[in-house]
DNA sequence: ATGTATCTACGAAAATATTCGTAACAAAAT
DNA sequence: ATTTTGTTACGAATATTTTCGTAGATACAT
């Protein structure tokens, strides 16, 4: 009677499987938390700004203070997530990441998490909500067509 | 020389500012959590479903642990994300909120972080990923089209 | 009936993200 | 010259989310 009972914890397991993930801690998608993609969003809209100014944007959304923007601002730069020039006092910033490049990491995501992978389903979703003009559904049904013609 | 100077720290300004925000704690627009959302999204897709089959298909996904996942459905259930029948031992659980409605927040909320407000940009995007079947094209197409009509 | 497996509840640790004060310094104003 | 203002750096406090151990209960098998 070996009761040599093969024991295996959540834990054991689970560190045992970890072993076989990927150990690429590199740039992948940079996938910015909600308060950068806010910076980000400034950055884009208005180009290269100095902390004061994305701020002061910021700011109108919803309060938030100087130095928790800067704070941000830093650590974004330290992720690669911007560049900053910092030839004079006050640090001019701009983005590292394009914003396509980040419209599609999080619509991917996005059709994954709440669309069920179904990409059509969340344009039609989209489209739903009427707040398309007639000029834009125009130019929509043209890339489609033009999608359609690719598709042999 | 009264030097009455009248300091204004940030922090009493954020304060003072905040008074003024909504009071409204209600249940708006649930917005889940990353890790919610996966749970909903097997929820939705298999229905009504146990602890253990929910953590059964995220393992498949990303390790996790068993009362992990416990523990996220019972705080999901006690935000009222999620409803569940405790009639039998193991409890059985299922969503109390639409998918419809998750995306149709999200959406606005992606649209509008990445997309500078843009609804008909996040839709091109998405369609010029290519994942679109020519049916599903020609169904948004008609989709298009009977907006068309609407919009006078 | 005794042990084994399976559940739930619960608290707390760990990991992440956000917010902010304080210090040090430079520039500008007085 | 001295003071006021604006700026960065930095650490730490908070807040939020995620992960998990442990305890106690119930069902099931032996």
């Amino acid at each position: 009677m070996f009761d040599t009972k093969l024991v295996v914890d959540q834990r054991d397991l689970l560190q045992w499987r970890s072993k076989f993930k990927d150990k690429n801690e590199s740039n992948m998608t940079h996938k910015p938390t909600e308060s950068e993609l806010d910076i980000l969003k400034v950055l884009w809209e208005k180009g290269p700004s100095t902390v004061r100014e994305v701020n002061e944007i910021l700011s109108q959304e919803k309060e938030t203070g100087y130095t928790t923007t800067l704070k941000l601002m830093q650590i974004m730069a330290q992720k690669g997530i911007v560049t900053r020039d910092e030839s004079s006092r006050t640090h001019v910033y701009k983005p590292a990441i394009e914003q396509k490049n980040v419209q599609h990491t999080l619509l991917n995501k996005l059709v994954d998490a709440a669309f069920s992978g179904s990409a059509s389903q969340l344009v039609m979703q989209a489209l739903g909500q009427g707040k398309t003009s007639k000029a834009e559904l125009e130019e929509i049904k043209k890339l489609i067509e033009q999608l359609e013609g690719e598709q042999k």
